[in-house]
DNA sequence: CTGAAAGCGCTTACAG
DNA sequence: CTGAAAGCGCTTACAG
């Protein structure tokens, strides 16, 4: 059907070894030669078959990339960041949607592995089941045997991984503890005690690592932690506004409400709207990651800025070697506070309960 | 290195062929015999090589889907519905970014040629420029007779194509200009009589089409079409700031600003609250496409609604085969103006000039 | 600089 | 139900 390179070959009255040097351009072949077969490719139209040269070769142009959700600008920008340097080496792109699944995972990580994706992404917090983390750093550590480059990105190391797979997973990860500590100083530095705080998902990394930098906060403040403060939310804007909903419900007082996202962050403002709650002036709210959006919010919402196109463009760099593996495979990007509109002074509050 | 399907036959004692016939379940095979090689395969972390089956079955469970921008919501949201259809239908979504150059569209295409991807969906409105488009069609018409599959999504039907590919090639579009129309007139109803336009980037039908349906209400309704009220953007926050900017100048007596997407809408926003000016009661503002963040923004955006999620399903469906194709292989979606707050009445005004 | 030939790891008629 | 063998379309030592 499609033409093959023996077409080409014949065309151009040359051998297949021929066609393909000329194809490649990794071999001297004479400028006549050369001319006379890239005269026939285009004649022919011809299209190199990938997966006879991948199989001929054993060797592929493709890096795989797992996200949770596409649609999210958090995973889009980090992506886009990995896709770029991908390209830049030369590698092909593959954005794979797990919806958060582990099951999802670990089922594009293999079809990944059959397809010998010479490197493999994986973007956002990692869920914390032991079993399923095992099964992924088997996987991974099979794929690192066979010479596939894995890399972590917006996610701790993982402990799991073989002995000699370890080394050379690289690891790029943010420092969320420090920001989620930082902006909830800032709060209790602007005299705010009753901080209502919403939570991702379960289980992630991420949202353990947030949570525990507004702890480390309070703490640090000598402020107690009430369970009746922290509500969970899935880091969706429907999940962020029932959250905001709740914690209003249980603690009328909250003077500030904390999402660990800004997509959350947005939720919770809407409630506050609705309610006729002034932000900041009777409620301040802030968020993290500093996504696009987070700056036209109304107020302009603080946040934690995440560098996520750099750490994709890091990670993508990683992942087809054109950056060095950092000391320890691990590389910690820098998270800043953004102090904006939506965060301002404790209210005065006459003191209730 | 890797194992191979030959190993597998050793260490289960049978022939490939038998093993191959297990992993593809689509031959029958003796229920003992399928276990012994079940065992082998699990024993032995076998993984089949992508690259050799698909060479030997010379099929590929590739889908190619090329978007401007993946860090972008609106091409984000659309290829998600994408990959959501090709999982379903057991393809492999590979997502490619072109920057929006005709240059990097040509290569990606090129590129899922030679993996010989079995479908490709190209997002986004195209540019409109001759040349670079009978380019297109041609690569297009050529894959299309090899058996690829090939759907647009959120751009016009080609008109370039190949007469024995046309039939094939399926497109999924938006009514842009009705709803461009319908925002417009909704505007011109409010009393607006001096209404700023900000356009997307030039040549591409997106932009063509929302602009066309901007000046046919301004025409239903006896307005003139005053070129100083249209400024250039190119999607983008950035452009859309200094677009309104330049409006601004040109015209200080406007009284509402539309902006052909929601992320320009935004830019122009910023403007105006540094200006001082109010939304709506000063200056009404408008989008396009209703991305997730158009409802939190500050006040909420009075915008067009997009179905990108369904688009990119249907596209996805058409794309794996698991939707017939519609009459005359077009989709043509609907959009809705969605009123919210960024728009009210023309202010009372002094005759200026 | 060029070619003949073996091999990459599968699938699939063809036989039995 | 199972196997031997040819073939998918390239690449790459090996010779010359």
């Amino acid at each position: 059907m499609a033409t093959t390179l023996a077409d080409v070959a014949a065309r151009a009255g040359v051998s297949p070894a021929t066609v393909s040097r000329v194809l490649n351009g990794n071999y001297p072949v004479a400028a006549a030669t050369r001319r006379r077969v890239e005269r026939a490719v285009d004649e022919l139209n011809y299209v190199i078959n990938g997966h006879a040269r991948a199989l001929a070769a054993s060797t592929s142009d493709m890096l795989g990339v797992l996200v949770n959700d596409m649609a999210d600008p958090f995973f889009g920008v980090m992506a886009s960041g990995i896709q770029s340097a991908a390209a830049a080496g030369g590698l092909l792109a593959i954005v794979c949607n797990t919806d958060g699944s582990p099951q999802q995972e670990l089922t594009y990580l293999k079809l990944l592995q059959r397809q010998r994706a010479g490197a493999v992404v994986l973007t956002g917090g990692s869920v914390e089941d032991p079993e399923h983390n095992r099964a992924v750093a088997s996987q991974l550590s099979l794929m690192s045997a066979q010479g596939c480059r894995v890399v972590l990105c917006g996610r701790p190391p993982m402990r799991e991984l073989d002995a000699a797979a370890a080394p050379s997973v690289a690891t790029v990860t943010f420092a969320n503890r420090e920001g989620a500590r930082a902006l909830t100083a800032h709060l209790i530095a602007l005299g705010h005690r009753r901080i209502g705080y919403v939570t991702g998902p379960a289980e992630r990394t991420t949202t353990r690592h947030r949570l525990e930098g507004h702890r480390q906060a309070l703490a640090d403040a000598g402020l107690p932690d009430d369970p009746r403060l922290v509500a969970a939310g899935d880091y969706s804007r429907a999940s962020g506004y029932d959250a905001a909903l709740e914690l209003l419900r249980r603690e009328p007082g909250v003077t500030a409400l904390v999402a660990a996202n800004d997509t959350m962050a947005l939720g919770v403002c809407a409630v506050l709207r609705e309610r006729g709650l002034r932000i900041p002036e009777d409620v301040s709210v802030a968020g993290f990651d500093d996504l696009p959006f987070s700056l036209d919010a109304a107020p302009s919402l603080t946040t934690v800025r995440v560098p996520l196109r750099q750490a994709g463009e890091q990670a993508g760099k990683l992942a087809v070697g054109s950056r060095p593996m950092p000391p320890g495979g691990l590389l910690t990007l820098p998270t800043e506070l953004l102090v904006r509109r939506s965060v301002g002074p404790a209210p005065e509050r006459s003191t209730e309960d």
